[in-house]
DNA sequence: TTAGTTGCAAAGGCTTTGCACGCGC
DNA sequence: GCGCGTGCAAAGCCTTTGCAACTAA
């Protein structure tokens, strides 16, 4: 978000139409709450643009979400136990920790290089597109909080 | 875990024992349904073993299923976009690929070995306890109908 | 103008919770 | 007998669907 004299390139409204969806308030506050905090959920988005957009709905946000994903403006991410979380950071491969304790998310990048786990060993005659790895951790807080608590 | 002669091994029973959980027959017939049917929902195990337990109620295998993923008896899988699975499959570091069109669910061994992708390059100060490895891609059957359908 | 989007309401699927009865140990 | 486990009922959370009104293009 740089401020600029004239017209601003708005990259969010660009990148909007550059998907071939039309822009719209709702959208470009979406993705633009997804570009300041990402691995938001879809009610998390829900509740930050409230105050701007307090028309919007919760099933608005739903289905913004599943137009800017089909369009691969999004990343969908679903940690085990907790609600979709979504991500701008596509066509790079990252990969994710997520705290099992508070649930916390955070990007990491494969140690294998670019295309990380992209290959199974035996595929069975699957078409292979892309490998989700979600590593499963503790966040270096909840390590201190858990030592405390010395289950 | 010899077979001995007279009295059956009986190996689940022993497992669940070995667990630290009462021997019921639910409990049972959840751990051998899912000895034969790998990457089985809750739903799936409840159907399976309605005929032989009638009395037997989905929320009672959830109960049974929570148990056993506590007491590491075995392992939850959650693909995206569909219900918990669960397999027998613990303590190898086995991975997953799930064919986005028919939701089939086939073990996988990972490309680098024993301890596969448990390294992320940059922890950020997480301990890392496991990693899930979800290809998605699609499976030969779909392949196929895939083509026909030429989307 | 026209097609794509939003708003509103409601339903749906999956899972968890609470309490009394029953069974394994 | 004691305590865990089950059965039954109900609610909860997250998400999707349907239709009318609206707005970007």
């Amino acid at each position: 978000m740089q401020a600029a004299a004239g017209m601003e390139p708005d990259l969010p409204a660009r990148a909007i139409r550059a998907a071939g969806l039309k822009v719209t308030a709702p959208r470009l506050a979406v993705l633009e709450m997804l570009r300041g905090a990402p691995h938001s959920s879809a009610e998390d988005i829900f509740a930050g643009i409230r105050s701007a957009l307090p028309g919007t709905s919760t099933q608005a946000v739903y289905g913004i979400l599943s137009a800017f994903a089909a369009a691969g403006l999004v990343r969908r991410f679903d940690p085990p136990g907790s609600p979709t979380r979504f991500e701008c950071r596509v066509g790079d491969n990252h990969h994710h920790i997520v705290c099992v304790r508070c649930r916390a998310v955070r990007d990491v990048d494969c140690v294998v290089g670019q295309a990380p786990c992209l290959q199974p060993s035996d595929d069975s005659g699957f078409v292979v597109f892309a490998a989700e790895v979600t590593f499963n951790g503790l966040c270096k807080t909840c390590q201190e909080q858990a030592a405390h608590t010395e289950v």
